[in-house]
DNA sequence: TCGTAGACCCGCTGCA
DNA sequence: GATGGGCGGGTCTACG
């Protein structure tokens, strides 16, 4: 569920909370997010105490915390994973899967999670880049990020942009919501072949989806319901903003014609009728 | 015809 | 009862 700007958000309120602190013990409460270390829940937890944490890093959706001897802790959000800071007193609310404790006894970091489809793993020397996602591209906030070599890239793919948009190992942080977006803003159909974009018109659609991450920004990232909050509690307002995702019937901002809703890629894309047309039959066989 | 790379789709899991 | 923001891996497909 957390695309970039709601990843980013928790990233920035988890800095203040980790930075410096020292674990002293980590407690698995459900194996399920830890099943991708080796070593499984107890040796997860115990090659975790005594590492000091440095400030977390963020590459598209994942996010890691460096500790100070060069391996960092990996994580990724899934559909519904949430860090929340409570005093260790405090109740645990459902879903809660690990905690972690600090050496000053104060305020707690608990992870919860839901549904489980996300998950964290103790990375070796991964404090720089942890190797488990050196497969994860540049996402479009990275100082690195060239958006003219990426719209080729994207242009040479044999598939269509919403697809690409959503391929974390061409671009990364772009979720369903913020491909939907996106292309709304770009008056693209989702089903547009790559290869009949210009190069200027595919960097203008990879601008577009940084602009609209940062309005998310901004706004503290899109929150529908409990499920994404930040380290706080704090939901998030960009779903006041969103143009078409979560918005079937409701009128496009731009041209009135109700907004649609269609099954794809196993969920479902949001688009306007009225200003984003499917591309014509040559264009979508090839 | 075969091997490879890229594209695509299923399944995971759980509750509001 | 339907729907949901995610990803990895198995399978399929296209191309050289």
């Amino acid at each position: 569920m957390p695309e970039l700007p709601e990843v980013e958000v928790i990233r920035a309120g988890l800095a203040p909370v980790v930075s410096g602190r020292t674990l002293t013990r980590v407690r698995v409460l459900h194996p399920r997010p830890v099943r991708y270390h080796p070593a499984g829940p107890q040796g997860f937890a115990a090659e975790l105490a005594g590492r000091t944490l440095t400030e977390p890093r963020r590459r598209g959706k994942y996010l890691w915390i460096p500790f100070e001897d060069g391996d960092a802790l990996l994580v990724h959000l899934g559909m519904s994973g949430q860090f929340r800071v409570d005093m260790p007193d405090a109740p645990l609310r459902p879903n809660t899967r690990v905690l972690f404790d600090f050496d000053d006894d104060s305020r707690q970091l608990r992870f919860i999670d839901q549904r489980m489809f996300g998950g964290m793993q103790l990375s070796a020397g991964g404090a720089e880049l942890p190797p488990q996602i050196s497969h994860i591209a540049l996402d479009p906030f990275a100082p690195d990020f060239d958006p003219e070599t990426v719209a080729r890239r994207l242009r040479a793919k044999r598939s269509t942009i919403k697809r690409s948009l959503l391929d974390q190992t061409l671009v990364s942080g772009i979720g369903n919501i913020y491909a939907d977006e996106t292309l709304w803003r770009c008056r693209l159909h989702y089903e547009q072949r790559n290869a009949s974009l210009s190069q200027r018109r595919a960097v203008e659609v990879l601008s577009t989806a940084r602009e609209v991450m940062t309005a998310s920004l901004a706004q503290g990232g899109t929150s529908f319901d409990a499920l994404y909050v930040d380290v706080d509690g704090a939901a998030g307002y960009f779903s006041r903003n969103l143009a078409v995702y979560g918005r079937q019937d409701q009128p496009c901002d731009r041209c009135g014609t109700p907004i649609v809703r269609e099954p794809f890629m196993n969920r479902s894309s949001y688009r306007c009728p009225g200003c984003q047309h499917r591309p014509r039959r040559s264009l979508v066989a090839q």
